[in-house]
RNA sequence: GCCCUCGUAGCUCAGUAGGAUAGAGCGAUCGCCUCCUAAGCGGUAGGUCACAGGUUCAAAUCCUGUCGAGGGCACCA
C-alpha cells in the first residue's frame, strides 16, 4: 500500500523532471508516512519539503506542481496540501478490501518478503558457557536472537543460527575440577571445596553419576590432592591461584584419559541440558560450533600467523600481544599468555575469521550488554586480518531484573544462586516468558514482572493478545454449529459491506503488519512486534464489542467472518515469529 | 578518571535515518453484559520529553555541555 503511494509519487516526479518543471535534483526514495491524525488522510510525505531547498522555490508549490502531476488511481480517493508542505493522500474507502483476499491466499506467508534477497546472514546468541544451566538473563538473549533471526527470515535472508560453545580455556577446566572434587566428597573424601569452584547442586548431580557409574576408579586421597597447592582465599591466600593449582593437580593425578573422562562429561551434560532448555524454550540453532575445534583445526594459529605476518602483533613480558590500540580500541591485548596458553580474544580473532571465511554476507552477535568493551578489540581485529569489520554488528542486551509481590529479587550468580531459565519457564510458562523478554527494546533494562506474567487477566499483555485470537476461533465454531462457517471460497465475498468505522480501522491495521515485519527486520527490534499484537487485538477487541458478527444477513455476516478470518491469520503470523501459542480456546 | 547505554504521564514503557496537536498499558476516576468468552469495551484526568545552550522552515529525535541511573575499562570467560 505504502509501496503504491512511493510509486504514484515517483511517476508524478518523473513528470515534473520531464516537462522541466523541477531541475538539478534526482528523486530521492520518498519518505511516505503513514499519519498519526485521521484528519491528515492515510498517508503523508514531505517530499515538497525536503525537495524545495534542492530545487528552489516554495515547498507548498512543488506540493501543488506533484499533486497536479499525479497519476490518476482508484487507490486515491483526494489529496490535500497541509500546513508547510505536506502532501496527505486519503484512500478510496474500499482501498483496503483487496487485502482480505490477500491474506487469507497468502496465509502464513502474509507478511513475508524478498527483501533479504537471499544474503546469507549468521545470527550468533546466547553462547552461555556450558559451565552450568542458562539463568534467566540469558533467557533474554535467547528470546531476543530467536526472534531476530526469525525475522531477518521473515523477510529473506538465509539466516545460520549458531551457538558458540566455550568447551575449551580455564572456566571449562574449572568445572570438571569442582565436578571431580565433588566426586570426591561422595567417595568419602575430605575436601575444603574452593571458593572460585562451581557450587551449583548440579555438579553434585554430575558428581553423584560419576560415583555410581564408577565407583572409587578416579579416586584420590585429599591429602595427595591438596599437597602444596596455594591457600584458598579465606586461609588468606589467593583464590585463583588455589583453582588453577588443584585444576592442575587434577590433571597430573588423573591422567590424560580420566581427566577428559571427567571433563567431558561435564561438558556433554551441562550442554545436553542447555540444548534441551532452549529446545523447549523455542529456540533452536543450525550449528553448536566448538571453540575448541578452533584449535584443532588450527585456525588460531593461522589467525594469529596472519596477524604476524601484518606486523600487528608483538612480544612484551614474556606474552604475545595485539596491537589493538591500532584499530580504535583503548589498549593492546594479550593473545599468548606468558604461561603459553592463548586467551579467549584469541580463540574469538579466530572465531571471527572462520565466520567471515564461511562467506556470510553478514554476521550479527548477540551479546549481554556487560561485554560492550568487547566490541572495538573484535572489530579492530577483524581490520588488522584485512577484513570489513562493517559486516559485523554486534547487539548488546541489557539485564533483565525479575520481580517477586513488587520486590526485586536478588540474585548472586557467585553463591550459585540464581534463577534458571528453566524454573521461570515452569513458573510463567513460555508464551509468556517469551513474549516478556521482548516487549522492551534491547538496549532498555527489562524489569519483568513475575506477577503480572503469570496473572490470567487482560492486564497481562500475552492473555490479552492470544484471547483475541481465541475469540475469533470461537466464533467461528459457533458459526460452524449453526451451518454458518464463512464461504470457504475466497473468490465469493461481499467485502464491500465493511462499512462501519471499526472494521476500517482493522483493516488499516492489518495492512500496516507487512511494514512493521519489515521494520523490526531491519531495525532488529522485535518488541515493535509485541506491540503491534497488541494494538491489533484491541482493534478486534473493540470491534468484538460494537458490532455482531453472527448476523441474519448472509452477505455481512460473511463478509465479517472473513475480516476476522483474516485477523486470527495475522495474529498467527505475527505469535509464530515470537515463538508464542495461538491457543484457540483460553 | 576514560568509554558505552539510558533519562518521555504517579508506575512500566512506545515514539528518535528531524515532521503537523508527544502515544499506549497499568494505576486513578466515571460508565458498558436479556447479545458470538466481561480473560472484553468506552469516556475523563494526568507532560517544562532530566537540565542548559546550539543547528533550521521544523528538535523528544541531530550537536555541545551539565546533572542523574546502570554497565565496562584483566596475561577471566
Amino acid at each position: 500500500m505504502k509501496q503504491q503511494v512511493k510509486e504514484l509519487l515517483s511517476a508524478a516526479w518523473q513528470h515534473l523532471a520531464a516537462t522541466g518543471q523541477v531541475t538539478g535534483a534526482d528523486l530521492p526514495d520518498p519518505q511516505v508516512d503513514r499519519t498519526r491524525d485521521p484528519a491528515h488522510g492515510d498517508f503523508a510525505t514531505n517530499l515538497a519539503l525536503v525537495m524545495a531547498k534542492v530545487v528552489g522555490g516554495k515547498p507548498r508549490d512543488l506540493a501543488a506542481r506533484l499533486v497536479a502531476a499525479l497519476p490518476a488511481s482508484a487507490l486515491i480517493a483526494r489529496t490535500e496540501i497541509a500546513g508547510p508542505g505536506f502532501i496527505n493522500f486519503f484512500l478510496a474507502p474500499g482501498a483496503h478490501l483487496s487485502l482480505i483476499p490477500t491474506i487469507l491466499a497468502a496465509g502464513p506467508d502474509y507478511g513475508c518478503s524478498k527483501l533479504g534477497a537471499g544474503k546469507r546472514v549468521q545470527v550468533e546468541f546466547v553462547s552461555a558457557n556450558p559451565t552450568g544451566p542458562l539463568h534467566v538473563g540469558h533467557g533474554r538473549g535467547a528470546a531476543y536472537g530467536a526472534v531476530v533471526a526469525d525475522l531477518l527470515a521473515a523477510v529473506g535472508f538465509a539466516v545460520h543460527r549458531e551457538y558458540y560453545v566455550n568447551d575449551a580455556g580455564r572456566q571449562m577446566d574449572i568445572l570438571g575440577t569442582s565436578l571431580w572434587l565433588r566426586y570426591l566428597e561422595l567417595a568419602g573424601e575430605d575436601i575444603p571445596f574452593p571458593s572460585n569452584g562451581y557450587k551449583g547442586d548440579y555438579v553434585w548431580d554430575m558428581a553423584a553419576t560419576l560415583h555410581r557409574e564408577h565407583g572409587d576408579a578416579y579416586r584420590h586421597g585429599a591429602d595427595e590432592v591438596f599437597a602444596a597447592i596455594p591457600a584458598d582465599e579465606p586461609a588468606g591466600g589467593d583464590k585463583e591461584l588455589h583453582i588453577d593449582g588443584l585444576v592442575a593437580r587434577a590433571k597430573a593425578l588423573l591422567g590424560d584419559n580420566r581427566y577428559r573422562y571427567v571433563f567431558e562429561l561435564g561438558l556433554n551434560n551441562i550442554l545436553d541440558d542447555i540444548r534441551d532448555d532452549l529446545a523447549h524454550f523455542g529456540v533452536t540453532y543450525d550449528e553448536w560450533f566448538s571453540e575448541r575445534s578452533l584449535t584443532e583445526k588450527g585456525a588460531v594459529n593461522r589467525a594469529l600467523e596472519r596477524l604476524r605476518a601484518a606486523g600487528h602483533l608483538y612480544e612484551k613480558d614474556g606474552a604475545l600481544w595485539f596491537r589493538a590500540s591500532a584499530f580504535g580500541d583503548e589498549k593492546d591485548r594479550v593473545v599468548v599468555r606468558d604461561n603459553g596458553q592463548s586467551t579467549y580474544f584469541a580463540s574469538d580473532i579466530a572465531y571471527h575469521m572462520d565466520k567471515l571465511e564461511r562467506g556470510f554476507d553478514r554476521v550479527i552477535d548477540i551479546w549481554g550488554a556487560d561485554h560492550h568493551g568487547y566490541v572495538p578489540r573484535i572489530k579492530g581485529a577483524l581490520q588488522a586480518l584485512g577484513d570489513d569489520p562493517a559486516k559485523l554488528d554486534v547487539l548488546l542486551v541489557q539485564f533483565a531484573i525479575l520481580y517477586r509481590g513488587g520486590e526485586r529479587m536478588q540474585m548472586s550468580t557467585r553463591s550459585g544462586e540464581f534463577v534458571t531459565l528453566r524454573e521461570l519457564r515452569q513458573e510463567v510458562g513460555r508464551d509468556a516468558a517469551r513474549f516478556f523478554y521482548i516487549m522492551r527494546r534491547c538496549e532498555q533494562h527489562l524489569d519483568f514482572d513475575l506477577d503480572l506474567a503469570k496473572s490470567q487477566s487482560s492486564d497481562n499483555p500475552v492473555y490479552y493478545v492470544q484471547y483475541a485470537h481465541a475469540r475469533v476461533c470461537s466464533v467461528l465454531r459457533q458459526a460452524a454449529d449453526k451451518g454458518l462457517a464463512a464461504e470457504p471460497s475466497p473468490g465469493v465475498m461481499h467485502l464491500e459491506h465493511l462499512t462501519e468505522t471499526h472494521e476500517q480501522d482493522l483493516l488499516k491495521t492489518l495492512a500496516r503488519y507487512p511494514e512493521l515485519v519489515e521494520e523490526a527486520a531491519l531495525g532488529e527490534e522485535p518488541h515493535q512486534l509485541t506491540h503491534y499484537l497488541r494494538e491489533l487485538a484491541n482493534d478486534f477487541h473493540t470491534y468484538y464489542n460494537a458490532h455482531q458478527f453472527l448476523v441474519e444477513d448472509a452477505a455481512l455476516r460473511d463478509a465479517r467472518l472473513k475480516l476476522i478470518l483474516a485477523v486470527r491469520q495475522v495474529l498467527r503470523n505475527g505469535f509464530n515469529l515470537i515463538g508464542v501459542s495461538a491457543p484457540e480456546t483460553m
